[in-house]
DNA sequence: CTGGATCCCAATAGATACTG
DNA sequence: CAGTATCTATTGGGATCCAG
C-alpha cells in the first residue's frame, strides 16, 4: 500500500515467469481482484459505492488499490459519468470480459464443493449454458 | 504461518460470504496455491522437491503452509510413496481434478493478453480441444 | 454527498537459515 | 528430502480526513 517507491507506482509489479497462468496471476492472483471483477462482470456494478457495498465488506483503500491496479493492467477504464460529473465510473474493456470463463468457471467449482450451494448442478448448467448471454449483457451494460 | 492458535490449525480459515466465487477463492485465491496446483495438473509433478524447483521459486514455508491447506480443503492427499518410504508423494482427488477447467481458463485469458506468449491462438485452440485428455491424462497419472 | 487518500497498527506473507 | 524456525516485509482493517 503506501508506496513511496516510483517503481512500483508506475504498476509494473514485475512478473514471475514467463508462464500465462503466473501472468495471469500476476494480475488478479489475490483475495479481492476477482471478486471486484465478479461484482463489476456479473452483477453489473459500475461505482466505488456500490462496489464498496458488497457482502465481503472490502476496505475501501484496498478498493481504490486495486481499481488502480485493473486500469493500468488495461480490464478496465474509470472515468466521469457525463451525466453527473460527481460520479466516477468503472467500465470493463474488452481485456476485462474476457474474464468472464474464468468468473464462471470458479462459480462452477464452488457451487459444486461448496456444502452451503443448494442445488450446483443447476448452477452449472445455468452458467454453463448462458455464457455467451452472460458476456453480451456484460458488453451491454458496459459500453461507453 | 507458525500458528499456536488452535482455531487456525484446524483449518477453517472461515469464509467470507456465501457466494460460490467468494469460496473458491478463500481456498486459492493468493498468488501461490494456483501454481502449485498448475504443477500437480499440468505439469505431473507430485514430490516437494519438484513443486519446489518451479521458475517462480516459492519459499519452502510458503510450500509445506499451502499443500497443507490444499490437503485440509480436500484437493490433495499427502502419503509416503510405498516403492521408497522416504518419499512424500503429493496426489490431487477429484475436487483437485475439478480445478484443472480454471486453470485452462486463466492460461488461455493469460496466453492472449500477455505480449510474451508467442501465438496465444493456438495455446487456446489446443488446451479448448484437449480439456478432457488433460484430465483424463492427470487422473492416471495421480492414481493411488 | 461520492470517491477516494492517509495514518496507524495488527495480521499475514515471504525470504533465508537451519534441522530431523 | 521435506520440511520448521526465525525474522523482515507487505498487506489489510478501521478510522479519519479531504477534495470536488
Amino acid at each position: 500500500m503506501s508506496d513511496k517507491d516510483p517503481e512500483k507506482q508506475a504498476g509494473q509489479s514485475q512478473r514471475r515467469s514467463g508462464c500465462p497462468i503466473s501472468f495471469s496471476l500476476d494480475i488478479f492472483g489475490d483475495r479481492w481482484t476477482l471478486l471486484i471483477l465478479r461484482d463489476l462482470l456479473l452483477h453489473g456494478k459500475r461505482q466505488f459505492r456500490e462496489l464498496a457495498g458488497s457482502e465481503e465488506g472490502i476496505a475501501t483503500n484496498i478498493l481504490s488499490d486495486r481499481l488502480k491496479r485493473l486500469e493500468v493492467s488495461g480490464v478496465l477504464v474509470r472515468e466521469r459519468d457525463p451525466n453527473d460529473r460527481r460520479q466516477v465510473i468503472y467500465t470493463t474493456t474488452e481485456k476485462g470480459l474476457g474474464l468472464i470463463p474464468v468468473l464462471l468457471e470458479l462459480a462452477a467449482w464452488g457451487a459444486i464443493h461448496d456444502p452451503q450451494t443448494d442445488a450446483p448442478e443447476d448452477f452449472v448448467a445455468t452458467y454453463a449454458k448462458d455464457r455467451e448471454t452472460v458476456i453480451a449483457r456484460t458488453r451491454k451494460k458496459h459500453q461507453r
